[in-house]
RNA sequence: GGGUUUGUGGUCUAGUUGGUUAUGACACCUCCUUGACAUGGAGGAGGUCGGCAGUUCAAAUCUGCCCAAACCCA
């Protein structure tokens, strides 16, 4: 074989794969698939970067793994279209607000604006070679998608089990965006406000005075309240005050929940300030004054303030207050404030009708338990978060670009029937279609108001699993597995566990396989102001996607988050044209015929090599299987440079040059089993370069993607050990050579190795690679044999002796040496004495440790290695 | 404030049930063009395994406390 070229060129390689993959089929399943994976649907940003390329690489691993052990693996790739950064993208980049033009309208330049994105996203996943099944991609906005969104709604809303309901609630609003939003998107955002001390005149009784951070809010206070335990207010309870300013009447309650230490110990309930101010609305059962508009201004209540923002509003309440006296003081505190996720605006608490899905705990964690999560502490994130749920998930979004609710209200002013599509009406938009029933059930009105609400965008991406598996028209088993990040826990995990339990009553996937964040060179999170941030593209250009999915692979074992290092991508490529090397190399001495040698007379250093792969084979696989891939990649890598390049290649190196025909064919044969089977364990790390290298390889036939999983069940256990023996005297020589300032195929007049196996080993490839005559002797060799130290054996002695063991092993050290050597060889055993006492040790127990010294004026160096004594005879 | 995770040579990282000399990579120093590879080879220096206490004959590993960091939650 001549043809392989002299050098590995990835930017000439990776796109010539990646072309020649587009065209095939290989990563499409035939049939049912085996292992199906729920891959996360991203948000189409347009840009992929390095933490999307980590999740995809692990799903990559997997997936290409589990086709070369013959699985047929499903390996779709889903978007998450809808939402509404795409909302304000497009407003932004039209330059309109989204009711300047009809809904249909403002949907198609979102659906447009969306698949540009998703182009720019697809085509880095493509040069990082991912393995998708582009046939079975799918889009959220699509309307055969969204379809299924819609069916799932029906289904939770009509089932007899009926999670979805309609309600007047508060909710988590977002005054800019002018959506209610769910718990899970909302943040805590820690910053520095100020407390401000507020009087509150007493009805026929003393003042009292409050500390809020929100003044604006005094138009909403409806009750004050004080720890029940707080003796500065002990016999004020129930008495009246009236709020400043606006001049409601409240009353002051007790309440556990109330911090006493905090501020003056009062605080104002308004409606609604926080959670808190909704606990204890309900629990008092107090009015409700929302003085808050859904674009976060004041409203009639707020009476002379009205139509002032919120935050002007603060400002100059807190004037008035001043002027007329009751503003007592201000401090700076710090405080934590929900915001926006998506855009960081301090988020309001309005009560708005909407719709709600219902949250069963218990039910949603019955099933998590039965998820393998890894790495398995990741359950305990989804448990936090599930039990601290209070409540129940909103889905309804005042909103455009998104699920439309499949929902109607009858016209009729005085009835309050609401009508959800059957599923057979589905798809549809309420604003645009009718019901197919005629008349209103209660009041027999025969007009129809859409549902202008959409859903959330979570309603839409917590059915992929559903999807992936063709439902409805397949019944739903799980998926296997579903990759995310840990910061998607406590929503998309969450979420899709409450769906798929609630529509199936299963488990959306049996693995649920988590990683962590990647982080700049400089170990902090990657961002544009740091100037830390790499794209994928950049590392792909600079070395190879191949070099770049190593690098991610080897920052830690999944789960952990990872830094991502130029170093180790460079260490990769240089990992790739060492590899290359030892393949053209081998590939030299490879012809048609080399496959099929038939009967190989193996040499001991054939067979040790082979049985090292046949171990490295076992343990890699065992690591891919518990997506170990740092582990898996490791020892491979161990294998190929160590084993394989540096001591096998050197050690076959005399035999493939100038051995004998049998001999030859033994080294070529044994050599093109370990790099078949090296090539086909890198490819679902490095899938561009494997895939160049097997196609050079005599006997291969079509993709390395579609080959199989190295089954190399070779196991000498005694031609290991010898092997182990030649690599080692190998290496120790190489070592005297290197030491001694002499060539390294310098030749010697002869070597001889005194070890356990005596004279039975094969010392051909050995002699080529010193370059010497070698004998192997048994006995000993004939120099000064001198002992210089002890090797006890802690695991005997420790149990043995226990609390002695100390003395013990300090009387050995103290003993002398020659005594201890001549007692363990005639007698087998050891005794001393240890603190007056006779103690007797097992011979095996006490390592004598000597050291050959060659006599004055010999011509000889001695070298030792673990299992033989070397004579140099230069 | 609560929870989870992490802390190993200059940097990053491995270390399965406690057991001799703690893994590898990168960087550093010295030497070497030998018939795959100088993007290579051989050798070397560099660690109180975050700190303190405890359990044990024996702790990077188990327990407690403390310190620091990341994430999640309040």
């Amino acid at each position: 074989m001549t043809d392989v070229p002299d050098s590995y060129d990835p930017e000439q390689v990776e796109p010539k794969w990646q072309e020649e993959w587009r065209g095939s089929e290989i990563y499409n399943p035939e049939g049912e698939p085996d292992y199906v994976i729920d891959t996360p649907p991203p948000y189409p940003t347009g840009q992929l970067h390095l933490g999307h390329a980590l999740g995809w690489s692990y799903m990559d691993f997997a997936a290409r793994f589990h086709r070369l052990l013959g699985e047929e693996v499903l390996f779709p790739q889903g978007w998450d279209c809808h939402g509404l950064p795409t909302e304000v993208k497009v407003e932004e980049e039209e330059n309109i607000h989204r009711t300047d033009v009809p809904r249909e309208e403002f949907r198609d330049l979102c659906v447009e604006y969306t698949e540009r994105r998703i182009d720019g996203m697809k085509e880095t996943m493509q040069s990082l070679g991912f393995s998708q099944d582009w046939e079975a991609e799918y889009r959220t906005m699509d309307a055969d998608y969204w379809e299924k969104t819609q069916r799932s709604f029906v289904e939770m809303a009509d089932g007899e089990d009926d999670y979805v309901y309609r309600d007047e609630h508060p909710v988590n609003w977002c005054p800019r965006c002018e959506t209610a939003i769910a718990d899970a998107e909302v943040e805590n955002i820690d910053r520095e406000g100020t407390l401000h001390y507020i009087t509150f005149p007493g009805v026929d009784n003393d003042d009292i005075q409050i500390a809020t951070t929100r003044p604006e809010l005094l138009a909403a206070c409806v009750g004050m309240a004080v720890s029940p335990d707080d003796e500065r207010y002990e016999d004020r309870i129930g008495d009246t005050f009236e709020v400043p300013l606006f001049g409601q009447e409240v009353e002051l309650i007790a309440d556990d929940d109330v911090d006493g230490d905090f501020g003056t110990g009062a605080v104002m309930i308004c409606t609604f300030g926080d959670k808190q101010d909704v606990d204890w609305w309900a629990e008092h059962d107090l009015d409700l004054r929302p003085v808050f508009t859904e674009d976060g201004h004041l409203n009639h209540l707020a009476g002379d303030y009205e139509g002032l923002k919120i935050e002007e509003a603060k400002g100059l309440i807190a004037d008035d207050l001043e002027a007329e006296g009751l503003l007592e003081d201000t401090e700076p505190t710090d405080q934590s404030v929900g915001a926006c996720w998506r855009c960081d605006t301090p988020i309001e608490i309005l009560s708005k009708e909407q719709w709600f899905v219902e949250v069963r705990q218990d039910e949603i964690l019955e099933k998590a338990e039965q998820v393998e999560w890894i790495p398995d502490h990741m359950y305990d994130r989804l448990e936090d978060w599930t039990e601290g749920m209070e409540w129940d998930w909103v889905i309804s979004r005042q909103r455009v670009f998104a699920t439309p609710i499949p929902a109607w209200f009858c016209g009729n002013d005085d009835c309050e029937y609401v009508h959800v599509a059957e599923i057979g009406e589905l798809p549809l938009d309420p604003t645009e279609t009718d019901p197919e029933i005629d008349a209103c059930p209660e009041c027999g009105g025969e007009d129809w108001e859409g549902e202008t609400d959409v859903m959330d965008t979570w309603m839409d991406s917590s059915i992929s699993p559903m999807h992936v598996q063709g439902w409805p028209d397949e019944e739903f088993t799980p998926t296997t597995l579903r990759e995310q990040g840990h910061d998607i826990i406590r929503t998309w995990a969450f979420y899709t566990l409450l769906r798929v339990t609630a529509l199936e009553d299963e488990i959306p996937w049996e693995e649920s396989l988590v990683n962590g964040m990647v982080f700049g060179d400089d170990g902090h999170k990657m961002s544009k102001s740091r100037g830390n941030a790499v794209g994928p593209e950049e590392a792909i250009e600079e070395y190879s996607a191949d070099s770049v999915r190593q690098a991610l692979a080897l920052g830690g074992q999944p789960g952990s988050d990872i830094q991502f290092q130029w170093k180790e991508v460079k260490s990769a490529s240089r990992f790739l044209t060492k590899f290359w090397n030892i393949f053209q190399f081998s590939a030299d001495h490879f012809d048609e015929d080399t496959p099929e040698i038939d009967a190989p007379a193996y040499r001991d250093a054939d067979k040790w090599i082979l049985t090292k792969l046949s171990r490295t084979a076992d343990a890699v696989e065992e690591d891919m299987a518990e997506y170990r891939f740092d582990a898996a990649l490791r020892k491979l890598r161990e294998f190929v440079w160590n084993d394989l390049a540096d001591d096998y290649l050197e050690l076959v190196k005399g035999r493939l040059y100038e051995g004998r025909p049998g001999e030859r064919d033994a080294a070529r044969k044994a050599l093109y089993t370990a790099v078949s089977a090296s090539v086909r364990m890198l490819a679902p790390f490095s899938p561009h370069f494997a895939d160049e290298v097997y196609h050079y390889l005599p006997g291969t036939e079509g993709s390395v993607h579609a080959a199989s999983w190295p089954d190399v069940e070779f196991a000498d256990e005694e031609a290991a050990e010898k092997g182990d023996l030649i690599a080692e005297v190998a290496s120790e020589i190489r070592a005297w050579k290197s030491d001694e300032g002499m060539a390294l195929n310098a030749d010697l007049d002869r070597v001889e190795i005194y070890s356990e196996y005596g004279r039975e080993w094969d010392t051909y490839d050995l002699s080529e690679a010193v370059n010497a005559p070698v004998y192997p002797e048994a006995g000993e060799p004939n120099v000064e044999l001198v002992p210089v130290g002890i090797d006890p054996d802690h695991s005997q002695i420790g149990p043995q002796f226990r609390d002695k063991a100390g003395q013990v092993i300090g009387a050995l050290e103290s003993a002398d040496l020659t005594q201890l050597k001549n007692q363990k060889e005639i007698e087998g055993e050891i005794s001393l004495t240890v603190d007056g006492e006779e103690v007797t040790i097992e011979g095996d127990a006490v390592g004598i440790e000597e050291e050959y010294r060659a006599e004055s004026g010999e011509e000889v160096e001695v070298l030792e290695t673990d299992r033989a004594t070397v004579l140099v005879f230069p």
